[in-house]
Order: structure tokens, then C-alpha cells, then sequence
DNA sequence: GCAGGTGATGTCACTATGCGCCATCACCTA
DNA sequence: TAGGTGATGGCGCATAGTGACATCACCTGC
């Protein structure tokens, strides 16, 4: 991330990072499927805490309240580094390949919190679109807590947005 | 697509694609800015549909109505087609790039339309939020009609979609 | 202490992507 | 007829990414 941030990701070689890693470019690639990859490297632990989390939703809870606490686990996970996810989101928005993987990421993530409710017995669609809309309650809250000049923490921004949704979608008829 | 359906989007080389068309590779890069790109040469027209759709919906109407009007647009837009949809939709969940590219199309719509959300005077979360739920609406659904063996039109489908992440949603809490 | 196995790394060669630069050719117009 | 314009081709180049093989450190069993 270091060079990114310096000269941008374009402008950096593969053969650049494997450098200062002191390594070669062919180690590189070992650890590291592409070049893009580099900067989603937590992004499996992400999503191994919110399917855990989901798991640990009593049964009783509806869709909706356990895709919330698997929010709440998103929130925890990565709300103390908000210094260092600002620095990282400016160098995925600059550049369109970036912006690629972390929507894939994104989508992994739906996926798995989609097989997560349906091993609660919830059946699809319904499953796909409350994992769904479980992301973008957290893409739009993170995105928000990001910019934000404010105080608040990412947890209260995610239950805010989530309300939010509720009450849009309640006027949709 | 032809080429792609034939023997899959890595096996297939630019200069094939170039030289089915009667023309080089180098020309082929002029037209589309990359290989992935020319599965989604129509998407701009898609996003130019739903927009002009959102513009065209009556001021009294709610931001998801007014979603839901785009995407009766995106419908029509789609509806015919089913079976082009659902051979480019197998080469594209084949191969990771194309899922990346099919991705940030989406965002792109997304963003596009929440967008025009801010123009109808929604304010910011709840354009993103709402044309984010769209897109989900949108992505799901289609999937469903591509998927489903049945007679129902996507337009059918989008609605029951947009039905049932309303009864999830209202089930939030 | 040594033979052999294992895992991490390096080296080399190779293909494909994507772009910059210049040449060519057809077509149009003053 | 001269000159301008737009589309295309040809060439070279940097970089990404992969397969095959070599090397080296380290460990283990005898």
C-alpha cells in the first residue's frame, strides 16, 4: 500500500513491490494471485467474522436482525482502523481496476451471507436479497463513516442506514 | 460472444476476435478499451433507458416508486431478448474478469440513478440507498428470470423482488 | 554426521494485453 | 489537383502472469 499511495497503482510495477518486500516479482505472484489482490489480502477474514457471526444469531431472529448482527461484526472488525481504510478506499476509488475487486469482494461476501441464511432455513430469494441489502446497508454506512467528519462510530452509522432502507422501501407502494 | 460461446473467454485472444471481424487487433482495441469490454457494449444504452425512465416519473412519486419505474424500463429494455441474456450471462459467471466488469456496470447504473434521485430532490443516504436497493432488485430478479423455467416476464418477477425485500426490510426489527 | 526429502525462492523463457507512434489508404473538398 | 481527415495496419514496447527447472536452507531418520 505504501507504494500505491506514493505513485498511484498504475504506476507501480509488480517488480517495485517485490523489491521493497525484498523479494522477486515471480515470489509475488505466489502469495498473491494479481497484482490487485495485495490489497484485499483481509478481506477473507472479513468475511469469515460476519458468517460467524451470522452463525451465532439465535434461530428466532427474522432475515433481516441476523444479517444486522452480522453488520455489527463488520463494524467491530474493522472500526478501530479508520485511519488506514480511508487511506486504502482512496486508492481503490482511484482506480477502476480496484474498484472491480472490491465489488467481487463485495459480492463474495453477499454470497456467503446468503448461504449463511439459507443453512437458517430461509429460502431465496429471500436469502439472496436480505444478504443483498445487507451489503449495501454496509457499503453505503462505510462509505459514510469514511467521509464523515464526525464522531460517530461505523455501528451506529450501519443500524442509521439500515433504518433508512426500512423506511425507503416501506413507501414503495 | 460468438467466439467466447465457443471455446471461453480465456481461450479466445484478441487477435481471433480481431481477425473473425475482418480487422486486426490493434483496430479492435480502438473500438473497445479492453477484452472484457465488448460483452457490455449495450450497457450504456441500459443506463441511458432507466435514467430517461426516472426522469419521465411524476414528482409526487416516492424515490422507490420512482426506482420501480426504472425498472419496468429495464424490463422492457431486456424483456425480449431472453435467450441472448442467458447465453452472455453463462459466459460471463464463467470467468472472474467478466464478473468484475459485470459488476461495476452495475455500480455504474447504480450510481447513475441515484443520481437522478438527487435531481427529484432525495437527499443523500437515502438516493444511494434507494438506488442501491434498485440494482439489487434489478440483479436478482434477472437472475430469476434467466434461471426459471417458467413463462413469467422479468417485468412480473421484478415486482414480486421489490415485494419481498419490502416484507424483509419491514421485518428489520 | 550424512543422505534424502520438503518448502521457499530465484531464474529464464514465453504468451497475451494494451498502448504509443508512424505509415498507408480511401474519401472528401476547395 | 492538392491538401485535409478518418479509419486502419504495422511495429515496438512495457507489464502482467505462468510453467519449468534450479537452488538453497532446513529438517528428519538412520
Amino acid at each position: 500500500m505504501e507504494l500505491y499511495v506514493e505513485r498511484g497503482y498504475e504506476q507501480t510495477t509488480v517488480t517495485e513491490i517485490a523489491e521493497r518486500a525484498g523479494l522477486t516479482a515471480r515470489t509475488f505472484f505466489r502469495y498473491f494471485a494479481d497484482k490487485r489482490e495485495v490489497l484485499f489480502a483481509g478481506s477473507a477474514s472479513l468475511q469469515a467474522a460476519l458468517v460467524a457471526a451470522l452463525e451465532g444469531v439465535p434461530d428466532a431472529a427474522s432475515p433481516m436482525e441476523a444479517i444486522a448482527a452480522a453488520l455489527d461484526a463488520a463494524a467491530a472488525f474493522l472500526g478501530e482502523g479508520r485511519e488506514f481504510s480511508r487511506k486504502r478506499q482512496a486508492v481503490i476509488a482511484a482506480n477502476a481496476e480496484l474498484r472491480e475487486r472490491e465489488l467481487i469482494k463485495m459480492a463474495s461476501l453477499s454470497a456467503a451471507l446468503a448461504d449463511g441464511l439459507r443453512r437458517r432455513s430461509v429460502a431465496d430469494p429471500d436469502a439472496s436479497l436480505a444478504a443483498e441489502a445487507g451489503v449495501v446497508v454496509f457499503r453505503v454506512a462505510f462509505e459514510r463513516w469514511i467521509t464523515d467528519p464526525g464522531k460517530r462510530t461505523l455501528s451506529q452509522i450501519m443500524c442509521e442506514s439500515l433504518d433508512q432502507l426500512k423506511a425507503l422501501t416501506a413507501a414503495a407502494r
